[in-house]
DNA sequence: TAGTTCCGGAACTTTACAGTCTCGTTTATA
DNA sequence: TATAAACGAGACTGTAAAGTTCCGGAACTA
């Protein structure tokens, strides 16, 4: 039985991000800087190991702290990665920052900086190992939305202005455009393991996208593809 | 540290499937239906845990056999899965059964079989729960390539007899289109967990595939976009 | 300055599982 | 019919890791 099964048939429910302890005034203040050098700490190691590769020992002998440490704050492992994953997730979504180049196919290339490719390739890499973890629903949301939400939330500002701007007519199928862009960035970082670079998602843009969105269908009549199931 | 890294650096090669023995004559021989049973119990397994979650207790038990004889045939867990990817990925991938409507998009909806969809979501289960197993790349291919290649191949070949057909034009970038629905149907079953069925395949279709083979960029210049990096 | 809680480090306990071995039985060869 | 290997079942061994506890020292409060 993996780790995560276990746990989660003894305990009751998921503690919220680090714990709270009641109102207490005497002794050493807890560190929270500490908080921090844990979650990356476990970050770090999710990177090159799974869930169950990675030990709660690895997590604290990198982070240069006891394990004593570490479960004062977190009382299980899944518990660790859980807030890990939120924390690794914690965003830097700047709608306001977005591209504004005149035209959907710039703005899409400049959103995909070299620096956000490198750090989404991490994040893969950590998602790829999480396996068993994921395998309980309530985990898999942490894990996967943060991940993938707010590229959708990008893309489809930029592809709704295009639509504003007339570049691509109104009625073109935008959310299913948004989700071959990562889709195709996940399954090329996750199954591929090829980096998901400008040279790929160029052709992308311009082998399969733009085509799509500017000459969509005159009528996509739902109704008529569903009778014949 | 995870099982399958301990394996890796102890041995220094993977054997062959189902190893062979020495031209032996004497005593009962070993019933190689056996083989199949365990192989299934595997896979069964795998399809509701993890590599590191599936024990070799819970495939003995499956198969109705006894630890003797699984650890007879494979020498180790990793041999052991390795194989029985194969064996789920052993193909029925018949190129002259494919489906010839006439037009490129009943072609690839009749593809689309609700039995296919069912085994593929199976082999998504799995393949999600590889982890730490995969993370040894001689170890990926088997795991990964089995399952998307045929696919690929498989709508390849449909697009290409729509070019011949003249239903879309030659410069079409066929290859971007079929992984667009690789990765689809991937990140739909492995990250998302919602059923790649007719409705939604559908939609990809019309919304973005034919749209975007049927109306091609004139001058796909990879150059140009290459220059402003 | 005494009492309390934190810290990193490390020893310790418990549990689970990979892999091995034994047993009684079955199926093969010579 | 004697020997040999495979079979299912399950006991056994060794190791790894989750989680706990203790240590000596540091930081805080009353």
């Amino acid at each position: 039985m993996s780790e995560i099964k276990k746990k989660m048939s003894e305990r009751g429910e998921i503690s919220k991000v680090v714990s709270e302890k009641p109102a207490q005034t005497l002794g050493r203040k807890r560190d929270h800087t500490r908080d921090d050098k844990i979650l990356e700490a476990a970050i770090d190691i999710l990177v090159d190991t799974s869930f169950d590769g990675m030990t709660m020992d690895m997590v604290a002998a990198r982070a240069k702290a006891g394990k004593a440490t570490v479960y004062r704050r977190w009382s299980s492992k899944a518990e660790l990665v859980r807030d890990a994953l939120a924390w690794m997730n914690r965003n830097h979504l700047e709608l306001e920052s977005l591209p504004d180049t005149g035209t959907l196919r710039e703005d899409l290339l400049v959103l995909l900086k070299p620096q956000s490719i490198a750090e989404e390739e991490r994040k893969f890499r950590v998602l790829a190992g999480l396996g068993s973890f994921l395998q309980h629903p309530e985990f898999a949301e942490a894990g996967t939305a943060g991940i993938f939400e707010p590229w959708i939330v990008m893309n489809r500002e930029l592809m709704n202005r295009a639509v504003v701007r007339g570049e691509i007519p109104a009625h073109a199928d935008i959310e299913m455009a948004c989700q071959v862009i990562t889709s195709m960035a996940s399954f090329r970082g996750l199954i591929q393991r090829k980096p998901f670079d400008k040279l790929f998602f160029t052709a992308l843009i311009d082998g399969i996208l733009l085509p799509a969105l500017k000459n969509p269908q005159i009528a996509p009549n739902i109704m008529e593809t569903l009778q014949d199931e």
